[in-house]
DNA sequence: CCTCACACCTGGGTGC
DNA sequence: TGCACCCAGGTGTGAG
């Protein structure tokens, strides 16, 4: 559930209080939510003891923490993916967390003092790990670093196969319609692909749609140039606006994309609005089974492209 | 190579 | 009240 802009709020929210700071604690309550570190870096917790954390850097859903480097090995970073239900919250040391906490890290910043780096994760899709840094393959910024800062062109490995998202100025529009004039599959699908383009979830790809009165199952090869263009133009917008709600409502010292809060349902147009008229024509809103996810759309404006002609077969 | 179904998870909700 | 069941979906993997 967390998509770009929920991931960003995190990212921003922790920046000013881990940039600078000094790991000196790691606990580690559930080795599951380490499924993505991989012990031929070392041991999760060793690796992180007495490094400085030096930025919040993000591409997509993805999240990571360049650290200081330590004699025994090249760059790298701490990585977190929030999953379905990940949060990492900022708490003053002592703070009894209700959610189920599967790590904590002790840090020390010079100016803002101790705080506990929680990561709370109900169903453990999310994860941490300490991963290498490894050359962008376009030599741009790896991802989104804040406005202030540059991140470096360096990636952790296990985010390099991640392509970047529409808000990355890097980002490569002319591949991104190259890649999807050669998808062989629905309109949706390639949305969620996050080798594609990243950072879009269930929410945003419906509420893209619905803004671009496109179909979930509209073949991604058959999208003119202009509709595909009409459609990243969808994304971006609608990206930004759950920024700019989820950015100004927050302090910055306290990170919290506790549930309800971090999704701003006010302005959803599409997703979880079943039932409801359509805000352009007012025919009711339909939820419908895809991908084993539920599928948010009107049946007036985003109608079923006709079925695709069977290919001979010889 | 490509596409797609599925496993991984568990709190909260529903129906009996 | 209790309990079995179902649901939410991002990502990695492996089948075909």
């Amino acid at each position: 559930m967390p998509e770009l802009p929920e991931v960003e709020v995190v990212r921003s929210g922790l920046d000013p209080a881990v940039t600078g700071a000094a790991i000196h604690g790691v606990e580690v309550f559930d080795r599951r939510s380490l499924k993505r570190h991989s012990p031929v870096e070392g041991d999760f917790e060793r690796l992180l003891q007495g490094r400085t954390v030096l930025g919040a850097v993000r591409r997509g859903k993805f999240l990571w923490f360049p650290l200081s480097e330590s004699p025994q090995s090249g760059p790298q970073a701490l990585v977190a993916h929030l999953g379905m239900s990940g949060q990492v919250l900022l708490r003053t040391p002592g703070f009894e967390e209700a959610g189920l906490l599967r790590i904590r890290l002790h840090i020390e910043h010079p100016q803002h003092g101790e705080f506990w780096v929680n990561f709370v994760d109900q169903r453990i899709f999310g994860s941490m790990a300490v991963d290498r840094l490894v050359p962008t393959l376009d030599g741009a910024p790896a991802g989104f670093a804040g406005t202030a800062r540059t991140a470096a062109a360096l990636v952790p490995s296990q985010v390099a196969h991640i392509a970047r998202d529409p808000l990355d100025p890097a980002f490569d529009e002319r591949a991104f319609f190259a890649a999807l004039a050669r998808k062989r599959t629905g309109i949706k699908r390639a949305l969620l692909d996050q080798t594609l383009v990243s950072g879009i979830g269930n929410i945003y790809a419906d509420e893209a749609l619905w803004a671009a009165r496109l179909h979930y199952e509209h073949p991604a090869d058959r999208l003119s140039r202009p509709r595909a263009r009409g459609l990243l133009a969808e994304v971006r917008l609608v990206l930004e606006k759950a920024l700019a709600e989820g950015g100004t409502s927050f302090d910055a010292q306290y990170v919290n994309v506790n549930g309800a809060s971090g999704y701003f349902s006010h302005s959803l147009n599409a997703y979880g609005q079943q039932g409801k008229p359509c805000a352009r024509c007012g025919t009711p809103l339909v939820r419908e089974q895809f991908m084993n996810r539920g599928s948010h759309l009107c049946p007036h404006c985003q109608r079923r492209p006709r079925a695709r002609p069977v290919a001979p077969v010889e």
